[in-house]
Parts: C-alpha cells; sequence; structure tokens
RNA sequence: GGCGACGUAGCUCAGUGGUAGAGCAGGGGACUCAUAAGCCCUGGGUCGUGUGUUCAAAUCACACCGUCGCCA
C-alpha cells in the first residue's frame, strides 16, 4: 500500500545564491528523500520556493539601489537553474510572491483572526520623519547600551554580541540617510501562540522515538515558554492584510513564509489540473509530513507552524476531511562549516553551488556532502576532504567497479550478458548481500539516516570488489570461459542492484549506469522549468514529472543475453592541486553579475 | 547568565551499560580485468580531567577544563 509522504523543504531567501550550507542543511538531504520514496513507490509531494519577501531582500534591494522585486526574481531564476542542475527534484519550485500565496496567506490571517487566535497591541517603534517609515531593526544603528559600540544594530551589537532592542540604543540613527529617528506608536496584529500551549504539549509528547535528540530537546524546551508574537509589521514589500485600515501593513515573514508548505502544494494542486488533490497530503491521516530544514529553524516547524496549522484547521476542507497534517518528523540538520570556519556571505566564505557546478560534477557534489551531511553535528567542508573522497571512495570502489566490469563484458562477451548456467555459492552468497542491502538501507532510508545509508550503499560497493577478487574471470578467460561467465554474470547483476542502492544520491551516474547495462527508460522522471500565468502576473517554477519513471526499490531484473552500450568512465579523477586553487578562492571577492545589472 | 552540543587511533568521524570501531593516510603481501584503480594483512588509542552510581561506563550523574552554537 503506497504511502503519502510530503516532503517539505525549507523556503531560502532570494537575496543570494544557494551555498553548499544550503545542500547539507535541508535540500539534498530531502531529495535524497523524496528520490528514494518516489523509487519505492510512494506518493511523494515535494515543495519548497523562494522566499521573496523579509528584510533580507529589501536590505540587498537598498544596498544594491533596485526593488525587491528585481533581487528576488534575479537570486529565484538562479536558484531554479542551480538546482535543476544538481538534480534536487521538487514537484513544484515556486516562490512568495504568487497571487495563489498572497490569497492563500490572507485566507489563512483571516481564519486566525475569525477563530480569535490573533490579538491586536500597540507598539512602540523607532520612526523616520526623513524617509516616512518605520525603521526595520536592523536598519537602525547607535551606541550599545551595553559596551558602547557606536556602531551597533538595533537587533543586535557586533561588539559584545548582545541581543537589543532598538529602542534602547544611545544616539539611534538610520543606517540608510544617518537621520535621527523618533518613537513612535504603532498598532500591529500578534498571533496567540499561548492558545495553543496544551496542544503543542500534547503534539510534542506523542511519540517521538523517530525524531532526533536535538530537534525535540530544542522544542520541549521552547514549548514551555509561549508569548505572542507580532505578525505585521509598518513596511511596503510584503502581503497585504486583508482588512480596511491595515493598508500601510504587511504580513511578518516568519508568518506567512513557512505556510508556502501548504500554499506551494495547493498550487501544484492547480497545475496539475486537479485542484483538491493536495488534500492527498494535508488531509490525510495516514501521511506524513517531513520537514526538512537547518537547526536555526527548528523553533518555526515544531512549534510555530504547527501551532499555525492547528489554528487554520478545516481551512478549504469538507466537513468529512479530519484533521489537517501536523509535521510528521523534522529531521534538522546542523551546519555545515567550510575549512573549518563559519560560513559567510559578507566575507565571501562559502562554496557557492553555481560556481562548483562550472568545476564539478553533481553527482561527485553531491556525494561528498551527503557523506559529510550534518546529521548529529556541524560539519566540515574541506577541499581536501572531497577530492579525496571522490577519487578513493566514489571513483575508485564504485566507479571503478561499473567500469572494469562492464569493459571486461564488452571486450570478451561482445557486450552481452553472459549465460551463468548454474550459479555457484560465492556467487548466490554476494547477490544475496547485495539484494538485502533493499531492506536494509531501505530502513536506514526511511529513518533518515541518510549518510548511514550511504556508507552501507558503498560499503556493498567494496564487498562486490571483494568478491571479484576471489572469483574466477580474467585469469580463467581463456580457458575457462563458463566459470568467467558465472562470475560476470553476478558482478553485472550486483551492479544492476547496486546502480538502484544509489540512486537517491546519485541519480545522474545511476541512470547511466542503467543505460550502460543496456536498459531503456529513466530511472527518475524529469524536471523542468515552467512558466506559470495567474489573473495578473506571470511566475517561473522548477518542475517535476514523474509519470514516466521506471526506477523501483528493488533488486533489478538483468537477465543473460541483455545487450550492453558502450560505456564510459562515471567519475573524473580530480587533481591534488585544486585543493590551493580552491581554498585560494575562499574570502576573496567574487564576481558574479548583481540584480539589475545587464549581462 | 540560561539551554544545548562537542572533546574517541596521525586525519575525518561512528559507537548511549557488558572484552574499544570504520574510511582515509602509513607499513607489508598476493594479483593485473579496470580511471596505476581494486583485493588481503597490519590499529596496544589514560575514549578531555576528576568524583560518583553500577557486578560492569567511552556509554548514566555531578563538577571542572577546552571548543562552539542557540537564546535572554
Amino acid at each position: 500500500m503506497p504511502e503519502h509522504i510530503h516532503v517539505s523543504v525549507a523556503w531560502p531567501y532570494a537575496n543570494g545564491d544557494l551555498h553548499a550550507g544550503h545542500l547539507a542543511g535541508a535540500y539534498l538531504p530531502a531529495d535524497i528523500f523524496a528520490r528514494y520514496h518516489r523509487l519505492k513507490g510512494n506518493h511523494v509531494l515535494m515543495v519548497s520556493g523562494s522566499d521573496a519577501h523579509g528584510t533580507p531582500i529589501t536590505v540587498e534591494a537598498d544596498k544594491l539601489g533596485v526593488s525587491p522585486r528585481v533581487v528576488f526574481e534575479h537570486y529565484h531564476r538562479r536558484f531554479l537553474e542551480t538546482q535543476q542542475q544538481i538534480g534536487i527534484s521538487y514537484d513544484l519550485f515556486t516562490h512568495t510572491d504568487t497571487e495563489n500565496h498572497h490569497r492563500v496567506a490572507q485566507d489563512i490571517f483571516l481564519k486566525l483572526l475569525n477563530d480569535g487566535y490573533l490579538y491586536r497591541e500597540t507598539q512602540r517603534l523607532l520612526y523616520s520623519e526623513a524617509e516616512q517609515r518605520f525603521l526595520p531593526d536592523r536598519y537602525v544603528e547607535g551606541t550599545c547600551p551595553i559596551c558602547g559600540y557606536d556602531q551597533a544594530r538595533g537587533d543586535q551589537c557586533d561588539n559584545c554580541g548582545s541581543l537589543l532592542d532598538a529602542l534602547d540604543l544611545i544616539n539611534p540613527r538610520s543606517k540608510t540617510d544617518g537621520s535621527t529617528p523618533v518613537v513612535r506608536e504603532t498598532e500591529h496584529y500578534f498571533f496567540d501562540l499561548a492558545a495553543f500551549a496544551d496542544r503543542l504539549h500534547a503534539y510534542l509528547a506523542q511519540e517521538k522515538g523517530h525524531w532526533r535528540d536535538n530537534v525535540l530537546k530544542v522544542s520541549q524546551n521552547k514549548v514551555d515558554d509561549l508569548h505572542g508574537r507580532p505578525i505585521t509589521r509598518d513596511i511596503e514589500w510584503g502581503i497585504r492584510i486583508p482588512l480596511e485600515g491595515w493598508e500601510d501593513k504587511r504580513m511578518y515573514v516568519w508568518f506567512e513564509a513557512v505556510m508556502g508548505y501548504l500554499t506551494a502544494s495547493i498550487e501544484w494542486a492547480h497545475s496539475i489540473g486537479e485542484p483538491d488533490a493536495w488534500k492527498r497530503w494535508w488531509y490525510n491521516p495516514d501521511a506524513k509530513v517531513y520537514n526538512f530544514i537547518g537547526k536555526d529553524n527548528i523553533e518555526f516547524h515544531t512549534i510555530i507552524w504547527p501551532a499555525e496549522l492547528m489554528g487554520i484547521d478545516g481551512l478549504y476542507a469538507g466537513p468529512d476531511n479530519g484533521s489537517i497534517a501536523l509535521p510528521y518528523d523534522v529531521p534538522a540538520n546542523e551546519f555545515m562549516n567550510i575549512e573549518g570556519k563559519q560560513f559567510s556571505k559578507s566575507r565571501n566564505w562559502a562554496v557557492w553551488v553555481p560556481d562548483i557546478l562550472e568545476r564539478y560534477d553533481p553527482d561527485a557534489v553531491r556525494y561528498y556532502i551527503a557523506m559529510t551531511f550534518p546529521e548529529s553535528r556541524d560539519s566540515d567542508w574541506s577541499w581536501e576532504g572531497f577530492v579525496t573522497r571522490n577519487n578513493t571512495e566514489l571513483l575508485a570502489a564504485w566507479g571503478n567497479l561499473v567500469n572494469r566490469v562492464l569493459k571486461f563484458t564488452v571486450k570478451h562477451f561482445d557486450g552481452v550478458v553472459p549465460d551463468p548456467g548454474d550459479l555457484r555459492e560465492m556467487d548466490r552468497e554476494i547477490l544475496a548481500q547485495v539484494e538485502g542491502g533493499f531492506a536494509r538501507i531501505g530502513a536506514l532510508l526511511d529513518a533518515v539516516r541518510l549518510r548511514e545509508a550511504l556508507t552501507e550503499t558503498m560499503a556493498l560497493a567494496r564487498e562486490v570488489n571483494g568478491y571479484l577478487d576471489r572469483a574466477p574471470w580474467f585469469k580463467v578467460i581463456k580457458d575457462d570461459r563458463a566459470e568467467a561467465a558465472k562470475t560476470i554474470y553476478t558482478a553485472l547483476r550486483c551492479i544492476d542492484h547496486l546502480k538502484t542502492l544509489f540512486a537517491p544520491f546519485l541519480p545522474f551516474t545511476s541512470q547511466r549506469v542503467h543505460e550502460y547495462l543496456g536498459y531503456d527508460g529513466t530511472l527518475f522522471g524529469e524536471q523542468a522549468i515552467q512558466s506559470f500565468t495567474e489573473s495578473e502576473r506571470t511566475h517561473e517554477a522548477l518542475t517535476y514529472d514523474g509519470t514516466r519513471a521506471i526506477g523501483r526499490w528493488e533488486p533489478g531484473a538483468l537477465a543473460a543475453g541483455q545487450k550492453l552500450r558502450e560505456p564510459e568512465a562515471l567519475f573524473r579523477k580530480l587533481e591534488p592541486e585544486i585543493v590551493e586553487e580552491e581554498r585560494a578562492r575562499l574570502g576573496q571577492p567574487r564576481q558574479i553579475e548583481q540584480p539589475g545589472q545587464v549581462s
């Protein structure tokens, strides 16, 4: 019985390119998990999109002197291309400035308002008379009331690290024009988190053995201290509040961005012409929703988003639909550092995905990152590690296994899978061992222990190399062809199985192995960048069409007599020199096209 | 200040109560089909320090030292 698996992936702020930390933290784990479940025959819906709103976007826009829309559309386009290249197989990767997202977010707002989960409160905030607007905290700087540093930001002092209230700054000034802001009162809506205290406690007290320790601890810690959070702000860039008299305010980005999991699901359903299809995941007690995020987002996905969902339960649903689905698991990853230091956009201490895809193959990057997933603690991207793992594991153990067996088959068996006759004990043993991988490694993937799953898969490839050392083939090919045929047949079958076991991690090269083995068709579906037009605006999205995918999470059916195709090396060997070349790039200014520039 | 994580073989790390593990690097060996790749053998490391709980602790508790993150 196929399961319904929803893969909700964190929404990146569209104010800069994707970097290795994005991939390691959320996008690659989500993709591996989604591909595995698709191979299992489950109904997967994997969605995400660019976060178009939020202060990081407007900060970037102000810096460049362009509109926020120019910034987010620029990076959104690059997200689409980058993720298509590295194969993050979203059913839909959209953004939060679609009419659909605006409308659903407003419906959610009204539903929460009508059901009494929102309240109004007057706040005192800094207002710039020169610019005639309220200043977000990070637009204000002044003297830190704690350490005296004179360039402290409104939200935090970079000198002493203290988190600040902008009202406490001494001699506050606007970062944009240096003018002195005044304190002005303003009214905002707050989300009444405390109203969900009992339900959130109950939710977190359910069986959570499959949750990661850290995620559960952080959540249980936070749930004891719930207080209302403002969900509106005095800004122009964002989603309008659907109430008279609130035309000058917008929704706070944290409040509306997480709704994207739901709104993107709805958009996807419309795009395939089945407007209610999203309910198969969101109003289905047997469906499982997984949120793939980084550790900085845990609270939003285990407390705030579940509370929002509880508050809107029944939205768009009929009386028989049951309750809306809360996250089944939130397998948050820790952070991936770069060469021992924390990622930094401003210092360009980063591994930018579009850049490395110009120099390295997607599966090589996917392999290294997956082997280094920060699943239980922070991990480190090191260029030396990248080269070593590529050369000694991916290429030497797996790529070489495929290469040596296929080349031999072409040379001595005319490129046809030989008839083995009766198999020997040693043949049956290795086949059973590799076939056993589907259950064993599948269980690890089910538990979102992805790094371990990949390690186990690689260990199986090594086992087959060991088998090839014990079994007779190249030594006997001239004198006892029948014995060699048994070995080659067995090895080819193992490779056929391994291609599938590796496929969630290495979709591009697994597809090539599939073809070298003489199969037609594709293991996975096709990704495409598509244009969607609503009533007024058009937007682009990354989509996935799995209708023609033939991959199955089960042993392959390779049979004697199948004609192979001419194989080529799966992976490129990397020269040790690149370690220094790549390290030298770190911290140097990066030359890329900026939003608003004409290329 | 509060919460939490981490400190295990040269390197990267796995290992949550019962005789210390993997990959890489290093050393040795047999082979040659293959991108000079693969295979076999080779790991005496006070499991940060100290105290405690236990028949038994890397694994639990407390304290401390050292890194780091989140939050106030």
